[in-house]
RNA sequence: GGUCCCUUCGUCUAUCGGUUAGGACAUCUGGUUUUCAACCAGGAAAGAGGGGUUCGAUUCCCCUAGGGACUGCCA
């Protein structure tokens, strides 16, 4: 059995790291098992959604590496969401409402305070011909309601086992606004009926959802796909994660300068039992995922880690790698360059400042302790550098200077490079040259 | 209020009744670099509280506490 999945956003915001977790589940289960990706844009409000949103949410996809085999809008799909609807009606399990949102928000309030639970009184299945005429006379047009079975559902959650809801407990889901638009769960059902949806893998808080859902796929065909409700993303501190969500967007993160493969390591990492490790290939993930993996706490998420794993992640990034952002970034200095400095950025972007360092001209750092060492130290540096120079030069600075360990080193390291820590400086000097090396140990800005 | 879920080293987690409770990140120590960072090695560190069941409970059951999701003419 081919492998179809979906992910399913609305074009309201951008992406941001729990939709990209999602897609992500979604994205790493179809291509571990040789399956389609469907990208199915969710923008039957019309109101909300716009195509700047679709197009920048699939531009994030593309920049995180989740390709899909297959996309569509719904908003192209509405004769099919009426024909099933059509079927609905015809079947009796859709009927018509005409309480207005006001009514309906008082009825459930009045519920709460008398400890019930707000639950639809389902009063329009009792309306009269006349009372519905009433209402038609006033302009009212009705929202649908599906009528579920009150039975309870089962189904075998791929991450939570066993699972059960009782549909009479919740109240007839609406599926129809008032003014003819579709809410959510026909289309999602009729599109997963149509795409041949074999596993739907979404976030925890569709579970009482499925439950429902289940009963509108029951009632439309006998295709009813696997179920897989992912644990919830939330701050590492515990709290939820969507007072953050705007700084936690991949249009966001990309200009902070994290990578796509640190925020899928991390992603596809957190809340499973794998260690949090950065993989340099989405295919390296991929071959990790399984849904057994999956914890049932929700699942932390730190920009901290994330930081890490960029880090991480760059340490052994080749030159080729990172060629074209480098030179998008104007930083200066090739292959040489990027080998020496890799292991001390946590960012690309951190490349610019020893950049800068190198080729930029800029006055080192020398204490007034260190001034007469520093100007001994030019006098004797050769003209022409090599790789051995640095040990040359820095034994022959402790024989003539009786100077060893930190006392010897740092005051060089700060002198040409301005920073306390940085990369191996045999490397560094042969990089800076011999002439710019003098002039900064002269305290010359150079 | 109701339904469902969760609670193990600082953090994310493993354990499907008997384990020296394992790993990863962070932290600490050592090595390497004649300095720092990076890198490598090692150490310390844990089953919310209370009851049961059992020869034996982190594991099964109940209660308490804490956290989360859902309970929309949002998705």
């Amino acid at each position: 059995m081919t492998v179809i999945c979906r992910f399913a956003p609305s074009p309201t915001g951008r992406l941001h790291v729990g939709n990209v977790r999602t897609a992500l589940m979604n994205w790493l289960f179809v291509r571990e098992r040789g399956g389609k990706f469907i990208l199915r844009i969710d923008d039957t409000d019309l109101e909300r959604s716009t195509n700047e949103y679709e197009d920048g949410i699939k531009e994030d996809l593309d920049w995180l590496g989740l390709n899909w085999d297959h996309t569509f809008n719904q908003s192209h799909k509405f004769p099919a969401y009426e024909a099933a609807a059509k079927k609905l009606r015809e079947d009796g399990r859709l009927y018509p409402c005409y309480e207005t949102s006001d009514e309906l928000d008082r009825q459930r309030k009045l519920l709460r305070v008398q400890s019930k639970p707000p639950i639809y009184n389902r009063a329009a299945l009792e309306l009269t011909d006349e009372q519905i005429k009433a209402y038609e006379a006033e302009g009212r047009s009705p929202h649908w309601r599906f009528k579920l079975s009150g039975k309870t559902v089962h189904w075998n959650d791929m991450v939570r086992g066993e699972q059960s809801v009782d549909t009479g407990s919740l109240s007839d889901p609406v599926l129809i606004r008032g003014d003819g638009s579709f809410l959510y769960t026909l289309p999602s059902v009729v599109d997963d009926i149509d795409e041949g949806i074999t596993h739907v893998i979404r976030g925890e808080d569709h579970v009482t959802n499925s439950g429902a859902q289940i009963e509108v796929f029951e009632a439309l065909s006998d295709h009813l796909p696997v179920f897989a409700h992912t644990p919830l993303l939330v701050w590492k501190d515990g709290t939820p994660l969507s007072k953050r969500l705007g700084s936690l967007s991949m249009g966001e993160l990309k200009e902070q300068g994290f990578e796509p493969l640190a925020i899928c390591s991390l992603l596809a990492k957190i809340g499973t039992s794998d260690p949090i490790e950065v993989r340099s290939s989405m295919e390296a993930l991929k071959d990790e995922f399984h849904f057994d993996k999956i914890g049932r706490a929700p699942a932390r998420f730190s920009d901290e880690e994330l930081l890490l794993l960029n880090g991480r992640l760059l340490h052994e990034t080749p030159y080729a790698v990172v060629k074209d952002h480098l030179e998008s970034i104007n930083v200066g200095g090739g292959e040489e360059f990027w080998n020496l400095i890799r292991a001390n950025v946590s960012k690309v972007s951190d490349t610019a400042g020893w950049s800068t360092v190198l080729y930029s001209p800029m006055p080192g750092q020398i204490e007034d302790a260190d001034k007469d060492f520093c100007a001994a130290a030019a006098e004797c540096l050769p003209e022409t550098l090599t790789d051995g120079s640095w040990s040359e030069w820095t034994a022959k600075l402790k024989a003539e200077q009786g100077r060893k360990g930190k006392s010897l080193f740092m005051p060089l390291r700060r002198a040409l490079t301005g920073r306390d820590r940085g990369p191996e400086m045999g490397g560094l000097l042969v990089l800076l040259g011999s002439e710019k090396a003098k002039a900064r140990l002269r305290g010359e800005t150079a």
